[in-house]
DNA sequence: GGTGAGTTCTCAACCGGTACAGAAGCCATC
DNA sequence: GATGGCTTCTGTACCGGTTGAGAACTCACC
C-alpha cells in the first residue's frame, strides 16, 4: 500500500474525507474530540499533512513568490548588488511566511525552457523585457513586480532612477573641471572593445546599462567633453581588459565613470599596474555604493542607489499585486522611482594641472 | 467565462481532453497535423500551456528543490560562506533546470508553521537535526542531504572535517609556542559571556560550532594550555562584544581560535581599539578562509574549506537521492567529508617574549 | 481475405485535496 | 408543538492535468 492520504484516515475513523480534512485545515468545522481523533489515527498512520500540491490545486494558491534573474542562478549569489537586494526582499517576505523560488533563467535562446514552477506571483529582476522566459509569467498572467525595467503596461514597476544618478556623477566630475572623460560600461555583447559616444547608445542591451550611460551622456555630451567609451559584455566579468583600452594609450582620460563599483575596483587595479596613480592622475566614479565602495584604498566615489529601500519596495508591490489578482480587481499598477545621490569620497579630485 | 484550459482547447478543436494534453507533453503520441491544429487552438485562446499545479500533482514531480536555512531568510544573502555554498549548489544544479526554493524556516518555537512547499528534494543547511521544520521534511518522506550535519539515518550528508581543521589550527598555535589561547565560537545562547573549557562543550549548540571547539580543545587541553573562551549566540552578530571580554583583561592571551573569518576581522579591529598588535602582541585565526581573510591588514590565518566543493557534492548527492527516490529503490546514503585545511598568512607568529 | 504490426486517438481512472450546499440532531424560544 | 438557529458532519462537484489500456483505422504481406 501507498502513502497514507486523507482517505485513507477518513476510512480508518470512519468519517467522511471532508472531514477528515476539515481536522487539518478548518478545525473550527468539527467537536475537537473527533478532531483528536483523527489527528491521532494520522500520526500513527504516518500521515504528514495534506500534500502541499494537492491542496495548491484545490485552493489556488501556492504559497511561493518567484524571482527570475538576469542570468545565472549562481549570479544571485555572488553579485553583492543583486545579494544585498535579494536579502532585503526575503526580510520583508518573512512575515508573511512565503517561499521564495529562484527561477532559473532559461537556458539561452529558447532551449531549456525551463520547467514551470507554479507561484503567487513573481519578482522579474533587470530582464530585457519581451525575453521568452519573462513573456511566459507575462501571459501566465501571474502578478508581477518588474526591477530595474522599463514601465510595462500592467506590472509594478520598482527602479532607481539610474539617469538622474548618472548625470549627478558626470556633474560632479565636469565641476571639478574635467574635459576628457573615460567610460567603462557594460552591455555590449561583442566583448571588451571601444565605442565611439554616438554610437554607443545603440550598442549597449540593458535597462539599466542604458540609462546610467544616457544620463553620462546627458551631462558630458552638451559640455563638449571629450569622450571615450569601453564596454564589456557582462558586469560580472573582470573589467581589467576594457578598463586597458581605456588607460593604456596615448592620451588617457582624466576621469572614469563606470558601471558599477566592482568594475571601478578592476579599473583601479589596473590603473595601479599601469603607473597611473588615484585619484592624482585620475579620478573613478563607481556605481551602487555597495560594501567594496568603502573597501577600496582611497574610498570610492559613487553612487549611492539604497538597496535595501528597493528590495522593501519590490516585497511591497508584489504583496499588494498578489493581493489585488487574489481580490480579482485589477487595482492600479504602482511604479516606484528611488532616487539615486551622489556621494563623494577619495577618487575624485580636479584634474592635473598637466593635462 | 475563466482561464482556458485542456478542456476548453479540446472542445473547441474537437478532439478529447487527452489529445490536447498530449499535444503538450507527448508530442510523438499524436500527428504532427492535428497537433499544429491544438496549438493554434491554444494560441488564439489565450492558453498558455499547462497548469504546473496540476501538472505536479498528477506527475508526482516538482522541478524544484528546497533549502532550509539555520535563521532568517535573509540570512541566505548576507553570509559570505553561506552565499558561495549556495551559489555553488545552484551552479551545479544548473543543467538540471530545477528551480531553488528558499524555505523560510519556520517561525520562532513552532509559530507560523511556514507553509508547506512542494519540492522534490531538499538540502537541509546547517539546522539542529530534530528541530521542527527538519523533522516535518523528514517525516514528508522527501529525499534529503544534509548539509553541515551530524550523520543521520535515512538521508545523505555533506559536510567539512571541521574537527580536524580545528585541530590544525590549535596544533599551529601550539608549534608557534602559545601557552595562553583564547577562542571565540558561537552557539552560546545566552548572550557574549566567558565559559570554562570543561562547560564549554555542553553549553554549545550548533554542529559546526560544536565540532570545531571539540577540534580545539583536542589539542589544547592534553597539551596544558591556558584557555579562555568567550561565546556569543549568532555566527552573524557583531563579535566585538565577546572579544573584548577576552582581549579587555588584565592578562590577555596570546593567541585566540575563531569561529569564523568575520568574527575574527570584529576581534582584529577590537585589538586595535585596545591597543593590541596583530600579528606582535596577539595572534589571530580565523575559520573558512572566506574572500574576507585576504582582504584583511595583514591577511589572515586560517582554515580553508573548500566551499564550491562542498556545493556541488551536495547538488550531486540530492540529485542522486532524488533519482533513487523515484526509482523507488532505497539506495545508498552517501556520506561525504571533505577536508580542512591550515592556510598560513600574516595574523600568526610566535608568541612575544615578555609574556 | 486474414493476420500482425503500426499509428492515432479516446476512455476513464487516477493524483490528493478543498469547499459549498445541505442533512441530521439538539436545544431554546414563543 | 412548531419554528428557528446552532453545531457537526456528509455528499459531491470541483481544481487541471496525466497515463495506461484499448478501440478504430491503415497498410504490408503472405
Amino acid at each position: 500500500m501507498g502513502r497514507a492520504t486523507l482517505q485513507t484516515i477518513a476510512d480508518r475513523v470512519g468519517v467522511s474525507r471532508a472531514t477528515a480534512s476539515n481536522a487539518f485545515s478548518r478545525p473550527d468545522q468539527l467537536s475537537a474530540s473527533l478532531r483528536a481523533t483523527i489527528l491521532a489515527a494520522a500520526e500513527e498512520l504516518g500521515y504528514t499533512g495534506p500534500d502541499p500540491t494537492a491542496r495548491m490545486l484545490a485552493r489556488g494558491t501556492t504559497g511561493a513568490v518567484g524571482v527570475l534573474l538576469p542570468e545565472s542562478l549562481r549570479h544571485a549569489f555572488t553579485d553583492e548588488v543583486l545579494t544585498a537586494f535579494l536579502g532585503a526582499v526575503a526580510d520583508a517576505l518573512a512575515p508573511t511566511g512565503l517561499a521564495l523560488t529562484l527561477l532559473p533563467p532559461s537556458g539561452a535562446g529558447d532551449a531549456a525552457p525551463a520547467r514551470d514552477v507554479p507561484m503567487d506571483g513573481a519578482l522579474v529582476c533587470s530582464c530585457e523585457p519581451g525575453s521568452p522566459p519573462v513573456d511566459r509569467l507575462v501571459r501566465r498572467g501571474i502578478p508581477l513586480v518588474l526591477v530595474d525595467q522599463p514601465a510595462a503596461a500592467d506590472a509594478a514597476v520598482v527602479h532607481v532612477d539610474d539617469r538622474q544618478g548618472a548625470r549627478r556623477a558626470a556633474q560632479h566630475l565636469l565641476d571639478l573641471g574635467h574635459r576628457s572623460v573615460g567610460v567603462l560600461t557594460v552591455g555590449v555583447d561583442d566583448g571588451p572593445r571601444l565605442l565611439t559616444p554616438a554610437r554607443a547608445k545603440d550598442a549597449v542591451t540593458g535597462h539599466v546599462a542604458r540609462e546610467r550611460l544616457r544620463g553620462w551622456l546627458d551631462v558630458l555630451r552638451p559640455a563638449g567633453v571629450r569622450m571615450t567609451v569601453a564596454g564589456q559584455s557582462r558586469a560580472y566579468e573582470d573589467a581589467s581588459p576594457a578598463a586597458r583600452l581605456l588607460l593604456d594609450v596615448e592620451d588617457p582620460p582624466t576621469a572614469v565613470l563606470c558601471f558599477s563599483d566592482a568594475m571601478a575596483a578592476d579599473l583601479v587595479r589596473t590603473a595601479g599596474q599601469l603607473g597611473i596613480r588615484i585619484p592624482t592622475d585620475l579620478s573613478v566614479v563607481g556605481f551602487d555604493d555597495s560594501p567594496l565602495a568603502r573597501r577600496l584604498q582611497p574610498a570610492l566615489t559613487t553612487v549611492r542607489q539604497d538597496v535595501d529601500a528597493k528590495g522593501r519596495a519590490a516585497a511591497a508591490a508584489l504583496q499588494s499585486a498578489i493581493e489585488q489578482s487574489r481580490a480579482g480587481r485589477p487595482g492600479p499598477v504602482p511604479q516606484v522611482v528611488l532616487p539615486a545621490e551622489l556621494v563623494v569620497r577619495g577618487t575624485t579630485t580636479p584634474p592635473a594641472r598637466s593635462a
